[in-house]
DNA sequence: CTCGCTCATGTTATAAGATAACATGTCCGG
DNA sequence: CCGGACATGTTATCTTATAACATGAGCGAG
């Protein structure tokens, strides 16, 4: 991405991304402020899930002050909406390529991710077999269930050869 | 648990697991030092998941030097074996319940973990529904899958009340 | 016996991830 | 103009984890 006088600017499928999320946050109420769609556009910029410090270490190409509490207010914020997840494995976050389908409601309970020890991308799935196997297992043990962290780790397809 | 001149003391039953877990390492020409085991008693003696710098302390009554690579280590140690895992939401560690079952190949990659919120307890389960469903889902995706994080939270029977 | 290897641990330092607490500034309605 | 809500800035600290190098016991080859 290109650093502006307007702060970063993103490849032109990320900005129409971001226009849509700008979009959803106002039909909520809430604003994707010029911080949390930089923040936005870089997690959806990198191929590979993105720590917050590294996120941080962008940040400041544009902004001199920012800080930690910079980044993870910003990344609460897009999670709270589901735009972007944490990969609890890797302590990393990932954009959600669904984040338009859920509409502001955080489909995290109900995500796994495939993660690639090889090449490190990780893909999301919502896979209804998963998702029943687990809520039959949390019924089975008397266990009220609020969501469930899937993470899947192996070789992907183009690196298992 | 009891702090003596040979370290740490635990309950009998701990103390019976510690046994069995020494024997098992010795029939895989492993050892289970006295430092790993104090580790594995402090493990099994937390009624909740127990963080690297909770061992710590308690380590240290009994070591002075006690760092945090000498806690590192003796986990890795304990998790190649099966006597424990990570819980990763937690970022912290429980016994195995069934270590001797599978005896010194971990099973970490086929266990999920069911996490109360409320009371903090964790139980393990080996769930073959959900250990099918997921090795589905990798394969649909042409994912050699290595093992799988499954940590579901929520309430357990006695906290939903 | 003693050299050199392996293994376990000690020791020091630092990296990496996350949050607490308080300050500042903007916007907007009353 | 005031006061509250919200976003961000700022400083400090906490938690989790690893790197890198040092020490020492135990043991088998020569
Ligand atoms: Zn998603
Ligand atoms: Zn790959
Ligand atoms: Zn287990
Ligand atoms: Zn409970």
């Amino acid at each position: 991405m290109a650093v502006s006088e307007q702060g970063l600017t993103f490849s032109p499928e990320i900005e129409a991304r971001l226009e849509k999320a700008a979009r959803l946050c106002s039909e909520q109420g809430t604003t994707l402020t010029p911080l949390r769609r930089e923040v936005l556009g870089l997690v959806l910029s990198s191929d590979q899930p993105i720590g917050a410090y590294a996120l941080l270490d962008h940040l400041r190409r544009t902004r001199a002050g920012a800080a930690p509490p910079t980044v993870y207010r910003a990344l609460d914020f897009l999670r709270e909406r589901g735009f972007v997840h944490k990969v609890e494995r890797l302590n990393a976050f990932v954009g959600c390529p669904s984040a338009a389908d859920h509409v502001g409601h955080d489909h995290g309970h109900a995500v796994q991710f495939l993660i690639c020890t090889r090449c490190g991308r990780v893909t999301e799935t919502e896979d209804e077999a998963i998702i029943a196997a687990v809520a039959q297992a949390a019924e089975r043990h008397g266990f009220r269930q609020m969501r469930a962290t899937v993470e899947i780790e192996g070789l992907c397809r183009a690196c298992a050869g």
